[in-house]
DNA sequence: TATATTTGCATCGTGAACGATATAAACAAC
DNA sequence: GTTGTTTATATCGTTCACGATGCAAATATA
């Protein structure tokens, strides 16, 4: 067996999984109102800035708008969000938050202190996260093109 | 807006974009073949031990038997393993590769270095790497519980 | 040796991801 | 102004992920 192969010499299984297990740590936090990490995704874009086309929200999360798309409609159809059509440009669809949607951002103030400590551990301290995030993000900027 | 909520300080966001992409960059190299990510990693596990069961699988990859099974199913349906009742345990399925399975090592040979020389960049070169791959592990061990 | 529990795998339903394709509005070129 | 092209979004099909549940084989316990 090459080394090459091995499992264990692979970044983006590393990602692929670390990418999993966080997103299921938020998964009882987020499941208990009814969301799922993509959907508290499209709200920390909307909370940053509402009433963004489809487009815009997409483009935020480096996401297509055939993943955003349904994802909107759910939302949609949770009272979460709604979508309407642009005013000065008709192929757009903006999407705003409702009360409820609004009214997430105090339910859910407690999530990222939760999540964000419970990934301190061993080489992964406050200290070293930023290094983390630079290398994380070259990598990002780098495959984006 | 506050901090805590910014998309930019996000962990999650960061590993969940890196992970997309990062697969996204195997996608050519692999869709030539008509093998997805996951089907390659399940190809990775076999070649390192050969005639498994399912839950071996399941737990070498972290993921679950009933998103292991259908990924196996279809394997199996592509001639690139067959699955197989256990002697000494009738309950478990061996997975076996097939010569098909066993020759995508060859075919595939080049696949690591080109995926792994697409990621080297910025903050990320080969000695940085295995500080990467250390705080990953600690996180994917701190979530796994 | 009956009964209860655990274990290994499968099935089902839902929600992403994403390639391919479609449709309508905006814009450009002629 | 008609035609062609681009842009914004949506639809469709396939493949994961994963919670919930089901079932049969193995194991433990009474």
């Amino acid at each position: 067996m090459e080394e090459k192969f091995k499992l264990e010499n692979q970044l983006c299984f590393r990602l692929y999984t670390a990418s999993r297990l966080l997103t299921q740590a938020y998964h009882p936090l987020l499941g208990e109102h009814g969301l799922t990490y993509p959907q508290y995704l499209v709200l920390l874009v909307l909370w940053e800035k509402d009433a963004q086309p489809v487009n815009d929200i997409a483009k935020r999360l480096l996401l297509e708008t055939n993943t955003v798309t349904p994802l909107l409609k759910r939302m949609e159809a949770e009272g979460i969000v709604t979508r309407s059509k642009g005013k000065e440009d008709a192929r757009q669809m903006i999407v705003k938050l409702t009360k409820k949607g609004q009214d997430f951002q105090k339910k859910l103030s407690s999530v990222p202190e939760t999540v964000g400590s419970a990934v301190i551990c061993g080489s992964v301290t406050p200290e070293t996260v930023p290094g983390l995030f630079g290398m994380l993000d070259d990598i990002i900027e780098q495959l984006k093109q």
